[in-house]
DNA sequence: TTCCATGCAAATCGTTTGCATAAAC
DNA sequence: GTTTATGCAAACGATTTGCATGGAA
């Protein structure tokens, strides 16, 4: 029930290639600049396809656009509740003791293998 | 600069009697069924004075509006990201390693002691 | 030739804001 | 009296949706 198209593709191929997990304003103006006919709805569209097959990853915020990263490797993520930047950070959770406790805790059965971690940046602690 | 007002109180007191990480439109229509006056507007502007003060915590969700939580102890957050709905769970991370980590690989100076996971809960997974 | 995906614009949702009024101090 | 908070409604930004058309299988 999928099909292929040149602007999921475009769209797949700039997120590939980001570091900076970008915002659907920021992706769609990307791809315009290099050519892409798609609009703002075949973005949103593809975004929300892309992260339900779990190809990608959207990173919703604390104040502002969500943002979406490619699943390169698994990490983690801290944002600064300021200027609402994300950075990528590797950790080795105790990952079995914290499928344990939320299994107890919770009527979570199926869980991420990475966490969100709220913060302050340098340049918005020192403002 | 900050001054007492009926509405703010009556806005509190429902968060901190409340267990189930409301939405402001579900605080409104609460706070509306006991009596309140408060507006729509007046709900939104003192959430946001609340959770910058630190007394509640606005928890960003995957879609839809955010929720809110009275911070009665330090504890973590699972969110189904189909149905959204939030659970809390309590979990004994080494915050010294994960504080280490989080400095050394990323910008972030400052940050909270409680996680974000995302998950699937039970009702969502059996659909 | 059948569906799925697109482009476009209008609609929707969640939230913020401007302004005149009311309540706290 | 001065200042901060309110109520209301309009404005806003981000995202979704309906519909006619275009492109992939």
């Amino acid at each position: 029930m999928e099909k292929y198209s040149r602007q999921r593709q475009e769209i797949l191929d700039f997120l590939i290639e980001s570091y900076d997990h970008p915002t659907a304003e920021e992706i769609y103006a990307e791809v315009k600049k290099r050519g892409s006919t798609a609009s703002k709805g075949t973005v949103y569209r593809n975004l929300n396809f892309l992260s339900e097959k779990g190809i990608i990853e959207k990173i919703s915020m604390l104040n502002g656009a969500d943002r979406y990263d490619y699943k390169k490797t698994p990490h983690n993520h801290v944002i600064c509740s300021k200027c609402n930047k994300v950075f990528d950070f590797e950790y080795n959770f105790n990952l079995k003791r914290l499928r344990k406790s939320i299994l107890e805790q919770t009527e979570i059965e199926d869980f991420s293998d990475y966490v969100i971690v709220q913060g302050i940046c340098k340049k918005c602690l020192k403002n």
